[in-house]
DNA sequence: AATCCACAGGAAGCCCGGGAAC
DNA sequence: GTTCCCGGGCTTCCTGTGGATT
């Protein structure tokens, strides 16, 4: 390689490049706009059902469904904030907590949560559940109060713990005297009522909205609004919009992706120092998003799914059968006395494959071959090289490369 | 029709680290 | 220090199962 032509003038071009970007934040889902496209119906709906707050009056709990990237967080954020704005406004004390429970996944946590959230100090373990519960009760109750509590992703929080949380967090307002509190559940999953016990089911969904997924021109609309604050003016084809929201539009409206799409699209675009955004910059960000998460993914495993996937690494390579779940048992258990690591039994694999299925790093579905039993079918759906340097990256993973596994007789 | 394989996946409970309260 | 709670990772034990084989 030449390094005098290569790298002549490398400065000039870092300092003489212009950004494309005014402001990358408007482009990231953190950003809360001012106005929501497309959200005018569900935003009214919500507010009415909200407004009740504001007269003192308890109001209803509401569950509001809708599939990722629909705007179910961002619009009921957006209506705590102006809430809790026009309550100010108006004297009235109004309070919101929100709160993730895809982190928050327990009902301890949940109600440490929102105990802190009402400026009580509980630790994060150690007191009895119900210890919590009365703390952030008295809390609530010490003023006349309406508050509002988001559970986003409460169909996690209750596949996960039960409904018991939600159960008495509907209840709490037969308990407490001056403060009333209702409860706003956000769930991607449209079936999640069902998995509720009926009491559940109609005092948390007293009111539901559900959102619809955006379609490409919707996604058009939000994508422009946010372009215009993001970009400087004229630094990208006219069909570069149209283009993000439809491969978005694709993956059933998901608004988050098609921001995603177009900030990647300008970083590098940018990097290149090109001068405009082009297609080509688009469809480069769209395989890079997809790499980055499946390589974040891995990398953020634990140890056991690491020498777990390097198994059916291995086999894949092989490419002598379909794998099963035995296959990548043997394999793994040899890894692991190869490398020292204490070898979980079956049952617990078997669990591990299912998160790796769930994560969308294999594809497995269980068969029945007759006589010769029930089991998973196992492949890989990213791309072999890729996450193999990822995995051999891994410390503890080393003297298991260049293994050769042990033959397995045939069955 | 009965059998049997190779697991899937539920239930219960253990162990550990983290923490509070006494 | 002892005793209590919580949650996560894990094991043990278990029942269930679809269809080829007997």
């Amino acid at each position: 390689m030449d390094f005098k032509t290569s790298f002549s003038g490398i400065f000039e071009s870092l300092v003489t490049r212009e950004p494309l970007f005014v402001s990358k934040e408007v482009l990231r889902h953190s950003y809360t706009p001012d106005e929501l496209p497309h959200r005018n119906k569900e935003i009214r709906q919500l507010a009415l059902i909200l407004s009740s707050a504001l007269r003192n009056e308890e109001s209803s709990n509401i569950l509001i469904y809708g599939k990722s990237g629909t705007g179910k967080t961002i619009v009921s954020r957006f209506l705590c904030k102006e809430l809790e704005r026009t309550a100010k406004k108006m004297g009235i004390p109004v309070k919101t907590a929100y709160i993730n429970c895809e982190i928050t996944d327990t009902q301890y946590r949940v109600l440490q949560n929102l105990a802190e959230c009402f400026g009580e100090k509980v630790p994060f373990t150690g007191w009895p559940t119900d210890k919590v519960y009365r703390t952030f009760v008295e809390s609530l109750d010490r003023e006349h109060q309406g508050v509002v509590i988001i559970l986003d992703e409460v169909d996690r929080l209750v596949q996960k713990s039960g409904d018991d949380i939600i159960y008495n967090l509907t209840r709490m307002n037969s308990e407490l005297k001056k403060a009333k509190i209702s409860i706003i559940g956000i769930s991607n999953d449209l079936k999640f009522r069902d998995y509720l016990d009926a009491r559940v089911q109609s005092s948390l969904s007293e009111e539901s909205v559900v959102f619809k997924p955006y379609d490409a021109r919707q996604l058009e609309d939000i994508l422009n609004q946010r372009a215009d604050l993001a970009f400087k003016p004229d630094v990208m084809d006219e069909y570069i919009i149209p283009l993000c929201s439809a491969l978005a539009a694709r993956e059933h409206g998901d608004a988050r992706k098609a921001l995603d799409l177009l900030r990647v699209s300008g970083e590098i675009a940018e990097r290149e120092s090109a001068p405009r955004i082009t297609e080509k910059h688009v469809r480069r960000a769209k395989d890079r998003i997809e790499a980055d998460s499946i390589v974040e993914a891995v990398r953020s495993l634990p140890t056991q799914s690491k020498v777990l996937l390097y198994s059916i690494i291995l086999l894949e390579e092989r490419k002598r059968r379909i794998i099963t779940t035995g296959d990548v048992y043997d394999l793994y258990s040899s890894l692991c006395r190869k490398t020292g690591l204490d070898i979980l039994t079956q049952r617990r694999i078997s669990d591990l494959l299912s998160e790796l299925d769930l994560m969308g790093i294999i594809d497995s579905t269980v068969v029945s071959k007759g006589r010769y039993g029930r089991t998973r079918q196992i492949h890989l759906v990213v791309p072999l090289v890729g996450i193999r340097i990822v995995l051999e990256d891994d410390i503890r993973l080393n003297g298991i490369t260049n293994f050769e596994p042990p033959q397995r007789r045939l069955g």
